[in-house]
DNA sequence: TTATTTTATGCAATCGATAACATTAATTTT
DNA sequence: AAAATTAATGTTATCGATTGCATAAAATAA
């Protein structure tokens, strides 16, 4: 009742090789249709099931690939991880989950289980107190397996990434607060060592530029995506000499704390005070204020990631040329930002 | 640079055997002190690092874990999968993720694909189309795969369960809106189909009877737990001779469909309607006007899904008796269903 | 000093599937 | 009908690690 029916079985009862069943079941040519009809017919009485392990042993391709992610429960990662997931799994791949918690010694201890496991490529989005990108290096692409970058990427020889055009999110988004009229633009950012929020932030400078208004440094603030962190800028910006009118926040979460501090302080928003985020996670959209951001589009980078894997793992000789795609955001205008009716 | 280096190649270097190599790294006794740090030591130097797979081959072990949810990217189950993975990878597991969509034909598929990778265990919350439980039995319990159910189980000879007592946090929110006054009471409830929705409308009805409540047949309506409905079902309620001034929701999303709705029909709510949800997704405290909803705790069912795998994989013998954990859970009342200030 | 036990190590099989190579049987060519 | 192909199947090694059994060497007992 418990034992598993390997080839070997089938082989015994027909009285034939493992050779022979293993070609039948293959759909090698090299076999009458005799036998095949035969191993076929026992295989599917028997109940047979192949084992992929030793198949995977045999072959030195698992069928898995590594996911690592910060946290798996947040509503950006997970949307990336249904659509890496349904890509692959379609295409004979199971996928391996693994949470770095935003720590560089989680990260590299994922790293290397899932190498242990044999997996056949990582898709990651690095922690923001990964230093030592090198050692990752080693560990993978120079070694043949194929990692790639999501989202929080970073520049590296032969890693191809997917990531959202940051720039062109912070740049809409700013330019569309101008557009409303607002005079004093601040921004609410993240951690300075990932390129996304650099690249937002750059967006966010130029779009100022552009419009002839000024940069000030002091109306940048660095946050870590959280609830708090928003009211505690907005305390930080209503003391400047010139408290500004509007914000940019990198986060969703953060532009949520931040409209809760602005509303607790008499300040009405979108009337005196415009916000708009980043990341659309679906509270954006419930709040009775809904709140404008940034659609980074989940699903849609996970499928992708998924695919610029599969192109790698599928593309014959050794040359492997980095391949980056950028996906263009999309800015949902929602009350937060909107003087007018929407 | 890019061979794996096996145990063969350190036997090779220090002129031994692999069977002495592999004695040296699983600190077997039987081996001299000598041998032992010369093999660390070049295991070291040649950065030589253990195939699980061939050590899943030959132990039958390959210390994955399947974890079939209907979508991860929905807070409850993006939150239940972290706590499996924290509990897990502590104990050198890993975790593989596979989406059911809901439907049985992705489940079968997905609990297949899992067994013919070899995972020792399976932990899954069942689709709500699911009828051929049957089968997944015979593929899984009795062969020897553990299998565990969180949240959306059946019950099932062999096969643990991990939920949370619906029938508590149906009554319980029930009895809170009989609390502050409600007089008529509907309830949205889920599909029919999952025991999670039959037991939340057990102890709503309970909560109704205990307090000389009538139970009222069309007080209670069927939806999918889309927002939509949420709107849809208001609608239904308000032509009824008698409308409800008060909704126990079984999903936060159709409890926020409803409140929206609620307003659109200039219903006060919490004045004179009340709302209560289930699941505790994060959006129902951002909302301004927060919404009372039970705590499911996912990341803790997660960690207890499991401990229980852990204590069932680790337990000797055959007779595994099945174990049903019942968490308890917590309503958390906010604006939505309170008349005075909370 | 010889017999016995202990310690350290090697040999070979195993997990399950695949594939290169070898071999037999059947078919075609001349 | 003999020679040359071709088709079908078997043999065996392999992927990398573990382990029961055998064996040689060293240590202890008699």
């Amino acid at each position: 009742m418990k034992e598993k029916i390997t080839i070997y079985d089938i082989a015994a009862k027909l009285n034939i090789s493992a050779a022979t069943v293993s070609r039948a079941l293959n759909g090698n040519t090299k076999i009458s249709d005799t036998t095949r009809k035969l191993v076929l017919e026992a295989a599917e009485n028997m109940n047979y099931e192949q084992n992929k392990l030793a198949l995977a042993l045999k072959s030195g391709k698992s069928k898995n690939v590594g996911v690592i992610v910060p946290h798996i429960d947040r509503s950006f990662f997970s949307g990336v991880i249904r659509g890496i997931e349904e890509e692959l799994n379609s295409n004979g791949y199971r996928v391996i989950i693994c949470q770095s918690y935003d720590t560089e010694e989680k990260e590299i201890e994922s790293i290397n289980a899932l190498l242990n496991a044999q997996v056949d490529g990582i898709l990651m989005s690095i922690s923001n107190l990964t230093s030592d990108l090198d050692y990752i290096l080693n560990k993978t692409v120079r070694k043949g397996v194929p990692l790639i970058f999501f989202d929080r990427k970073q520049d590296l020889k032969g890693v191809s990434t997917v990531t959202i055009n940051d720039y062109e999110g912070g740049y809409q988004s700013t330019q569309h607060l101008i557009n409303e009229g607002c005079k004093n633009i601040a921004h609410l950012r993240g951690s300075k060592r990932l390129e996304i929020y650099n690249d937002r932030c750059k967006g966010y400078k130029q779009a100022l530029l552009d419009n002839g208004f000024e940069f000030k440094e002091e109306y940048v603030i660095e946050t870590k995506s959280k609830i708090d962190e928003g009211a505690e800028a907005v305390q930080k910006l209503f003391k400047l000499p010139t408290p500004p009118d509007a914000i940019f926040s990198s986060s969703d979460f953060v532009a949520l704390g931040a409209i809760k501090e602005l509303k607790k302080m008499g300040v009405k928003v979108p009337e005196e005070f415009s916000v708009v985020g980043f990341g659309n996670d679906p509270f954006t959209q419930f709040m009775e204020l809904s709140i404008s951001s940034v659609d980074q589009f989940p699903t849609e980078m996970g499928k992708i990631t998924a695919k610029v894997f599969l192109e790698q793992i599928n593309s014959p000789g050794e040359i492997k040329i980095e391949k980056k795609v950028v996906l263009t955001p999309k800015l949902w205008i929602r009350k937060s930002s909107t003087k007018k009716d929407v």
